[in-house]
This record gives C-alpha cells, sequence and structure tokens, in this order.
DNA sequence: TGTACATCAGTGAACGCGCGTTCACTGATGTAC
DNA sequence: TGTACATCAGTGAACGCGCGTTCACTGATGTAC
C-alpha cells in the first residue's frame, strides 16, 4: 500500500513534472536563441516576452539569471560532448564491421581524430552563440559553479580514450621520457584519460587539442578573416597535420 | 607671414590638442578598467561618473560608445603588437651583439619564437580583459570598423619576420610541396609575410601561431582550471615543441 | 597691448527605455479520503 | 464516485535602479585685429 502510494504520486507528480519540463525546454529554447543578440547578457524580461508569459513567472522554473545562464552552459557542455562521442563511435563501429567483413585494415585512430575535429567544428558552427558561452571570453560577474566540471570534460575524454587505444596498439614505442616542470602533470593526465599513454603522448595530444579549439575559435571569432579564405579547407589541412604530430 | 599663422595657430591648436588628448586618454583608461567588471558592454555613464565628469561631456570625446569601444580595441591590438615586437627585436638584438663580440652562435631563431610568445602571455596576463575584448568572443551588437585591420596583423607579421629570415637562413630545404585546397591559402600568406618561406612552413607556422593563442585562451579563459597545474610551465613546454615542429 | 569675438569643454535636465527581482493574488489541476 | 483540500503555474503591479543619447545652456580659454 505504502510502495502504492508513492508509485502514484510519483506518477502524477510525473505527469505534472513533464509539463514542467516542457516549460523548462521551451526557456532554455528561446533564451539560446537570445543567446545571438544579447550574447551572455541576455535579458530574463526579453526571453518571457518571447515565451509569452509575463518576467517574474520564469521564477518557478529558474531561481535567478544566474541559474538560467548555468543551465545554458551544462546543456552546450553536454550538447558538444554527445555530438564528439557519437562522432567517435562512430568510426570505432565502423572500424569494427570492416574488419569483421575481412576489408583490409585502415587507420581508424587517425579517422576517429579527424571526426572528433570535425565534429567539434560542426557542432560550433551549427551552434555559434553556445560555443562563444563556453569557450569564449568569461561572462563578467558569473562564476560557474562546480558542477559542470563533468560535462566541461566529456570531449576531452574521448580524445583520451583514443590516445589510450593508441597505446594499446603499440603506437608510442620508446617515447623519449619528458623532463622539465611540465612532465609531472602530464602523467598526471596521462592517468586520469590514457593509463597506457607516456607523458609525451599526453603533452602532443594536448598541444592538437588546444589547437583544435584554437582554430574554431580564430574562425568563429572572425580572427581568420584576412587570412584564410576556404576555412574548411584550412580546419582539415591543420587538423591532418595534428594527427600525424601526435603519433596516430 | 601666412606661414607663422599657420605655424602659430598650428601651436595653439596643439595646446588645445594635448589637453583634448590627456582627457581622451583618461577616459580610455578608465573605460579600461571598467572592462574588467562589464567586460564589452561597459556603460559609459558610469565611465563618466568615474572620470569625474558628467555623461554627456564624454560626447565631446567620443561620438558613440561604439566609438569608444572601438579606441579600446585599436589601442589593445597596438599594445599587444608593440609589445611583439619589442621582445622580437630584444633577441635580434642581443643575438648581434653576441655575434659581433665573437660568442659562438645560439639559435636566435628560436629564441625569436619563444620571446614572441612569452610576450604574448606576459602581455595578456597584465591586460586579461583587453586580451578578452580582442581575442575572445565578438561582442554583440558591434561591428570593428576595417580600419583595425593593420593593427590587428601587427603581432602575426612579426612571426612572418622570424619565418622569413629562418627561410633566407635556409631552415626549410627541400620541403615537401603542399597539395591541396589550402595549400594555395598559404601560398598566398607566404608571398605577404615571408615570401621565401615554402607554404608548408607557413602553414605549421600558422598551426603554432593558433595554438600559441589557444593556450593562452585556454589559460585565461578557464578551460585549464582542472588539469594543468603550473600553466607557466605548461605554456613553455608547449611553445617549445612548437619551435620545433615548425622548423626552427 | 587691449579688446571683441569665436571656440569648445563641460553642465544639468530630460526623453524613453530596459532591467532583475519581490510579492500578494487568482484560478486551474491534481490528491486523498 | 464525489468532495474538500493542497499544490503550484502564472499574473500584474511595484521597487529601485541603470542605460545611451539629445539639447539648450554657461563660462572659460584661446584668437584676431
Amino acid at each position: 500500500m505504502a510502495l502504492t502510494c508513492a508509485t502514484m504520486a510519483g506518477m502524477s507528480s510525473g505527469i505534472r513534472a513533464r509539463v514542467r519540463a516542457q516549460m523548462t525546454d521551451e526557456i532554455k529554447t528561446v533564451a539560446r536563441r537570445h543567446l545571438a543578440s544579447d550574447g551572455a547578457n541576455l535579458s530574463l524580461r526579453a526571453v518571457a516576452r518571447d515565451v509569452g508569459v509575463v518576467s517574474s513567472a520564469i521564477y518557478r522554473y529558474f531561481a535567478s539569471r544566474d541559474e538560467l545562464l548555468t543551465a545554458l552552459i551544462l546543456d552546450a557542455y553536454n550538447s558538444l560532448g554527445a555530438a564528439v562521442e557519437a562522432a567517435d563511435l562512430g568510426v570505432v563501429e565502423a572500424a569494427g564491421k570492416a574488419a569483421a567483413a575481412g576489408a583490409f585494415e585502415w587507420d581508424a585512430l587517425s579517422a576517429r581524430w579527424m571526426a572528433v575535429c570535425h565534429a567539434v567544428r560542426d557542432w560550433a558552427l551549427a551552434a555559434p552563440h553556445e560555443y562563444a558561452l563556453i569557450y569564449g571570453s568569461p561572462v563578467p560577474g558569473y562564476r560557474a559553479p562546480s558542477d559542470t566540471v563533468p560535462a566541461a570534460t566529456r570531449a576531452a575524454r574521448v580524445l583520451g580514450g583514443i590516445l589510450q587505444d593508441a597505446a594499446s596498439q603499440g603506437r608510442f614505442p620508446a617515447e623519449e621520457p619528458l623532463t622539465g616542470p611540465a612532465a609531472e602533470n602530464f602523467a598526471q593526465l596521462a592517468t586520469w584519460l590514457c593509463p597506457d599513454a607516456p607523458p609525451a603522448a599526453v603533452s602532443r595530444g594536448m598541444g592538437a587539442w588546444v589547437q583544435l579549439f584554437g582554430t574554431v575559435s580564430f574562425e568563429l571569432f572572425g580572427q581568420l578573416e584576412n587570412a584564410v579564405g576556404d576555412k574548411e579547407a584550412f580546419f582539415e589541412h591543420q587538423m591532418r597535420a595534428q594527427a600525424v604530430y601526435i603519433g596516430l
């Protein structure tokens, strides 16, 4: 009986919760649209207006403007993370099928890297203002709560997986040991992301990672405007070079 | 007489102009301070308040908020450009003196690259909000006028100079020719920045350039927060690797 | 050198607007017996 | 199944604030004869 009650309560509050979740989603969708015009200092009132609701009604869903912003940031990180994971997994599965079908082996590792690169860029081009929200200048006066960290690292963990697989396939043989104050840091990162990869490979991986996001940021933020014509080709070329640099 | 008159007029309007320039500078200085708290949507009224002047007085010096912003952006590009040029020149001169004194030759090219890297990072750490203004997310609703282009490219032209000198010292012998749609772009850039460097070297130079600014942005915008402890050491290590990658 | 005049920096009030957040409220919808 | 009750989404007014820009003005400072 107690169980039934709980279940019933769960179900009915589930109905309410679904409506609530829909409204929450609509607010976030509209807010995302407003990122384009207002950047990170979007206006709650303008969002409410577009949702078709009085401004104070938003406070039923988000305790403050900052909380809405946090939700958008979390969503952005997760959306990018999911896109990157899917791209990587796609190549892994395709490679598996090809191998099962007896096709000659192809270089899945650098294909995975390239897929990740294009996933990041495609996502950023499709949602430039969300990209700016998470990889652009910090919002003045806003400090992201620490629970954004897992979402923020999703994409990077995919690169970790690629490096780990590369290591276990023997791609980094006899790597010269790193020296200097940064070495320990790379070793630490390796234990988190790719335990079998040598610190030197992690160092190169991070360099490539930085270059990936640097290239996307340069493109999106207008820094390539008078220097690069075909940005897609430029990106492709640079990321291919990074695959070689990493040693994939 | 006509000459004297013109000279006098020039001198007297020079006096007024100097006072005017001082006030213009003070407004910009205060506005730069406000970038820290308000980001790119700084408030004219707040700036006026801090300058100790009524808000409408600002319009004697800048026709609008956007014009003030443009001035800050121009100053930032020029300030960074000057810092980078000075750092490069410092190494060039030191190398010249060392050679004249009969000291054994050292690798001025990679020293110049490292000096440029550190100049960029030091400048950015000293003026993080100005860095964000020019390399962060674009200000919503603001479009930089085209006369910022020369200032914006000052720093990059220093790298061009290093690549050019490297080329003329024979650092890029028998470079394999580039293929693909991006190749022509690199050749074009070479004619502008370093006519004797092969496109492949320009490609690597741009990769390093992107990584330089990507690393600084990651550090300043908080992306390294949970991954890198000693950011100075990380930067140094990565930029050294880029020197090798470029072929300096 | 002295005087009439033009220049122009800075004032203060006003226009018309938008903002985040609070609060007491209404009324519909689900809940419990 | 029917009824009394609790929940809670959404309202509308208000608070206190800040903003960019305009305009007619005052008064000091340089200019020209």
